[in-house]
Parts: structure tokens; C-alpha cells; sequence
DNA sequence: CCAATACACTTACTTAGGTAAGTATTTTAA
DNA sequence: TTAAAATACTTACCTAAGTAAGTGTATTGG
């Protein structure tokens, strides 16, 4: 990719996956793992779809990543009405849990962007939210 | 992770990926090999330390996407000097679609970029490379 | 009513990247 | 001079995420 923008990107993206499951290898979780909890933690039980969606990841991401973290014992996965469906909720050992490592993982996340000020943060969000799908071409839409 | 930047960051990276392997389709290339045809193609011939040191990556994923790029004939490896080292170059298929390569992802990605002016990609990077690892404590270098 | 379709999730396979440990070669130091 | 350490690369195993195809349940239209 010659375009250093997205190179910057990737390298930025790696490096805080690679710092955040440096502070979850205590808890033996990883980073996938934890943007699962983190989602339960806030909007409570929800479906797998909900999760993926509001995760912006494919369904088979979430069925892997749920079963581990239902192995692990941090999150359960129970029949809904609609038996498609399967409810996720976390389990009491993550209820107990998930609160200090929000705290750590926010401390990291603060100290990889102390470099900004609060303005730097909200430029750098804004610019990002402009980078956009390529346009498709009526031949790439036939191609759907 | 709920510092929504990073959630950001994440997001842009792989739909960037996404859409270059997308081009790169149509030439049966992925994106990481991409990257490493791209760097031969700036540097000319070089040991895959260089590259990975460049694209800055561990040596294994080098090794491996190194492989498939030799399976499918757009890369080759020989003996170096030093014995220990293997010299990277592009194979005649390679340099002869290099360039028409280049041509094509570029556009994709100023199209991606096209919601951005010059100057707030200059802002952008600047910000970006504002992002650094988390200092470390005594005991965490102690653990190194 | 029930056959066709849509939907939620899973399985299988692939790329991409990381760590740890192994192999062969080169360099260094006693 | 040669045994120990360093270096370059590889192998094996893991997480992460995508696509394509499969399974079972729900919805819909004739």
C-alpha cells in the first residue's frame, strides 16, 4: 500500500491490539474477546447478530470468539424465543471482573494517546470518520 | 476496546484491507503480499530481514507470505553472500505488472480519501503518528 | 396449508499476524 | 583456534477476520 495514510493506519491498528492483549494476558483474554464483553458489559444480553453488527464484524467472528469465551467460563449462550436466535449474557465471574479491566485497558488507551490533547483526539476521530468505501463502478454492482 | 479511536482505527484498517484485496483480486494477490511486491519494487533486491524490518513485522509472517508469492512466480529467493541471508527479487511476471499494479490501488485509495483535502491528510498522518506505545513500568522492561 | 424463501447461526477453508522454539551459519571471545 | 553467542530464517501453534456453503427455524405467498 503506497498511500502511507493507510500503512500508518495498519501499523497503529496492530500496535494497540498488540498493547491491549499485553494488559489482558492476565486475565487471559484476548482483544476480540475483550470488544465482546466490553459490548455485553454495556447494553447487556443480546443476540449473536447485535453483537456482530454493532462489532461491524461477519457472524462466523463472533460464533468463534462466544465459543471461547464460553469455555472459558466469561460469557453463556442460551435459546431465545426465536430458537435461531442464541441469547448472549456474561456470566457472574465476568460481572465481577469486566469493571477492573475496563479501567486498565482505558489507562492504556490514555497513555498511547497522551501525545494528544482532548481537541488532537476529537480532529483525529473526525478525519477518520471521513475515509470512506471506494465508489463502485455499475459493473462492481452488478457483480453484488 | 472503548476508546472509540481505536474501535476507529481498527475499522478503517480493515475495510482499507478490504478493498485493496478487492483490486487485487483480479491479479490472484492479497494484500500483505502486495505490500512486499511493493517494497521490492521501491528498493530493488533485498533480504528479508530488510523487508520485514521495513514493513516492520515479524520475520515469520515475511517467511510465509514469501512462500505463496514464490508458489504463484512473483517472487524469488537466492543465496546471499552470507549463507544465512536469502535476497528477495521480483520475477520478470512481477516487474512487468508492477507498475499497472501501483496504478490501480493508488486510485483506490485516493478515491477512499477523496472526502479528505491534501491538508487534512497531512493533519491526519501527523495525528496518527502522535499514537505511541504505552510507556513501561520497572517491572515490565525487568521482564523483558 | 405448505412450499419457497428468508433468517440466525455454524462449519470449513483462507489470509494475516503474533510468539516460541528450532536450524544453520557467522561472529566473538577466551 | 574453537566453543559460545549472535544472527537469519523457518516451523509450529495461536488469535483474528473474511468468504462460501451448510443446518435448522421462522415467515410468507400461492
Amino acid at each position: 500500500m503506497e498511500n502511507l495514510l493507510f500503512h500508518e493506519i495498519h501499523q497503529k491498528s496492530r500496535l494497540a491490539i498488540k498493547e491491549v492483549n499485553e494488559v489482558l494476558k492476565e486475565y487471559e483474554l484476548y482483544s476480540a474477546q475483550w470488544s465482546i464483553l466490553f459490548c455485553l458489559k454495556q447494553f447487556g444480553p443480546m443476540t449473536q447478530k447485535e453483537i456482530w453488527q454493532y462489532l461491524n464484524v461477519e457472524a462466523p467472528t463472533v460464533t468463534r470468539t462466544l465459543s471461547k469465551l464460553e469455555e472459558s467460563g466469561w460469557a453463556e449462550r442460551n435459546e431465545g424465543a426465536d430458537k435461531r436466535q442464541r441469547i448472549v449474557r456474561l456470566t457472574a465471574k465476568a460481572e465481577s471482573r469486566v469493571a477492573e479491566i475496563e479501567e486498565r485497558v482505558t489507562m492504556l488507551e490514555d497513555d498511547m494517546l497522551s501525545g494528544l490533547n482532548e481537541d488532537e483526539q476529537q480532529q483525529l476521530m473526525g478525519l477518520l470518520k471521513k475515509i470512506q468505501p471506494a465508489a463502485r463502478t455499475e459493473k462492481d454492482v452488478k457483480n453484488d
